[in-house]
Parts: structure tokens; sequence; C-alpha cells
DNA sequence: GTGTGGATTATCT
DNA sequence: GATAATCCACACC
């Protein structure tokens, strides 16, 4: 029988560094969901990092440590999952040192693995598209299936029970090293972050990061840019 | 104990 | 572009 090529997974020492670098360096890495046999899986294709306790975006804000956030706080290489909007979840891959509160927000990803069983968990009465409009080709190819950071967690059934799972060792959700180093700036788009237009300063800084052009981010930088 | 609004999405105008 | 859907964490009393 056929046997996958083995990939590494991402070790420690990737996730222990600061979240701009972390949130760069996981564009192109494979994201996998193993859920009761079933893999699903796709590659990284916009992340957002948010900055510890001075970060007014951040759910950490303010050195606010609650049960909610917690898993933010721990060393790099966790997950944290968070519910929002009374019906969406979202997953944040950990970074930095313990008690260091930064994280990478997984904003899209370009299916490649259990893209029928995406399909299936994407359809749904509430928070979830209609079986038509799942069905429906848009020319480009799957770009409803994990296009958001919601939408990704619904195909790939991220939930709270996977807040604070460890993303080295755990069996359940973690990442494949496709790349060895960063894209070059010049294959990055930055700018600023979605949906935190409250954050004051903070809302403006640069640091939503994509690969340019790319059809599956969740919404197209407003200027073509390229980070610095 | 109560009130408020969100690191969103799908659908309709 | 507007808006509904829909829960819960958190702030504040």
């Amino acid at each position: 029988m056929h046997q996958r090529p083995i990939h590494q997974r991402l070790p420690e020492s990737f996730f222990r560094r600061d979240a701009v670098t972390v949130a760069r360096a996981l564009l192109g890495q494979r994201l996998v969901r193993q859920d009761r046999g079933k893999r699903t899986a796709g590659i990284i294709v916009e992340t957002e990092a948010y900055l510890g306790t001075e970060d007014q975006a951040a759910h950490t804000a303010n050195g606010r440590r609650t049960a909610r956030n917690e898993s933010m706080w721990a060393a790099g290489g966790r997950a944290y999952v968070y519910f929002t909007y009374g019906m969406h979840h979202c997953m944040n891959v950990v970074a930095g040192r313990a008690d260091e509160p930064v994280a990478v927000l997984i904003r899209a990803l370009e299916p490649v693995e259990g893209i029928e069983i995406m399909r299936r968990r994407r359809i749904g009465r509430q928070s979830g598209i209609r079986k038509k409009t799942a069905g429906k080709r848009t020319g480009a190819g799957d770009t409803h299936l994990c296009s958001g950071p919601a939408k990704l967690c619904q195909a790939l059934a991220i939930d709270r029970c996977l807040d604070g799972a460890d993303l080295i060792e755990g069996p359940d959700l973690y990442l494949e090293m496709l790349r060895h180093r960063a894209y070059r700036s010049s294959d990055i788009r930055v700018g600023p972050r979605i949906g935190v237009d409250y954050a004051g300063p903070w809302a403006a800084k640069p640091l939503r990061f994509s690969l340019g052009d790319n059809i599956h981010v969740s919404k197209p930088h407003s200027r073509a840019k390229t980070a610095p």
C-alpha cells in the first residue's frame, strides 16, 4: 500500500520565537488535524501576530489573564482556541516563552487533504453554508472551505476541546514542515490585521501576513505591499 | 446577577 | 454594504 512521505513536525525551537517571526515562518507549512482516523490538512497561507500584554488587539491586552486566554500564556508550541460571536471558533499557534502571551492566529489555509470531509463539515444549519453553496465551484477551486479563521476551524473540526493542545507531540493537531526556511519578504504580503479597529494605534500595525496573491486568503490586502 | 459585544460568516439588498 | 445568527467570557454592579 501507499505510504505518505514522512514529514517532520515543526520542533519546539520553531515556536519559541517572537510572534512575528513565527507568523511569517508558518506560511507554507501544513496544518494537520487527525480526528477519529480522519486526516484533514491544509497549507497555511495567511496569519496574524498578536503581541502580548501591550497589544490592544490581543485578548491578553493590559496583562489580562483569564480562564479563556490561559493557553496563550503557555510556552510556544500549543494551540489557543477560542469561541466567539456565539458560533465560531478561531485557532492560534502559541509562540514565545512561558508567561509571554504571544500567538499567531491562523486565518486561512489552502485545503490539501480530506477535502470531501471538509466540505461536509462546512455545511450546517447554523454557522455553516448551504449544500448548494458548498457544491458550487467558484472557478478558482474550494476557496470557501478554509478562507477565514472560523471557516478553517469548522473544516478541520477544531473547537475548544483542542484549546491548549500540544502541537509538538500531541496526536490530534500538529504542524508538518514543508519548508525549512521562511518565504522571502518579497513573497509575503503585509498589512493591518482584520477586525481589530477598536485597538487604537495597534489596529494599523502591519501584523497580518499572507502568501501574495494566494486565492485562499480571507480578504485581499488593500494595497500591494511586501514586507520590509 | 445582569449587560454587553466580539481576532466572524452567510446571505440578502 | 447591511444585518442576523447566537453564545459566553468578562466587566461591573
